[in-house]
DNA sequence: CCATTATTTAGATAGATATCTAATTAACTC
DNA sequence: GAGTTAATTAGATATCTATCTAAATAATGG
């Protein structure tokens, strides 16, 4: 989607600590819900919420759904960063 | 405040255009709010999420309020991203 | 095919957010 | 100090979000 999804995505404490530890490694989505003290319906509304804003793919392995980290999205941010502080440049440069 | 009123901040894109003009030069907040189709007290409002978020700073000059940009909290996002990248980054070196 | 395990969907609710209009505060000008 | 300009605050509302419980779907194992 776009960084308006993206942010919004980012700007929940369970949804940065999901991606922190999937940034370890695949996990299920039990998995995952098992290491926070919220409902699984919960957790598995975030990790929606983290794949509509791509930065998170699943797929499903047997009975499970393994969710991994999708590190291209974060280059969207890098982008926006750079962005930013290449206009600030521009302005320095103007003085 | 920390990384959720940050990413939250963000997570709007009328917000993340007055930083984007921010980053051009300062501006009062009229200025700005005459750039958008919205209403002054939504600009303000945008305007004061930013503040909280520590985005933007305000100083009140004669009968204006002069908005600027404060690109120390850049380095937040910058860190978070890193953050991130470093976890990854043990994680390829497990392999 | 029935029971179990894994996960999502549905439906409900409380709290947050974006927006507006109207009213208020603050500063400058005459 | 009365009028004008600049900006915020107050109050209202409609939408979005996070959370829960209960129900539904899907795959596995006997």
């Amino acid at each position: 989607m776009g960084l308006n999804t993206l942010f919004k995505a980012l700007g929940d404490e369970t949804r940065r600590e999901i991606l922190r530890r999937l940034a370890r490694g695949d996990m299920a989505a039990g998995e995952i819900a098992a290491a926070f003290e919220l409902s699984w319906p919960t957790i598995s509304h975030h990790l929606n919420v983290l794949k509509e804003a791509g930065l998170v793919q699943d797929e499903k392995r047997g009975q499970y759904v393994i969710y991994s980290l999708n590190t291209t999205v974060l280059q969207d941010i890098t982008g926006w960063l750079f962005d930013m502080l290449g206009i600030i440049t521009e302005r320095r440069h103007c003085l």
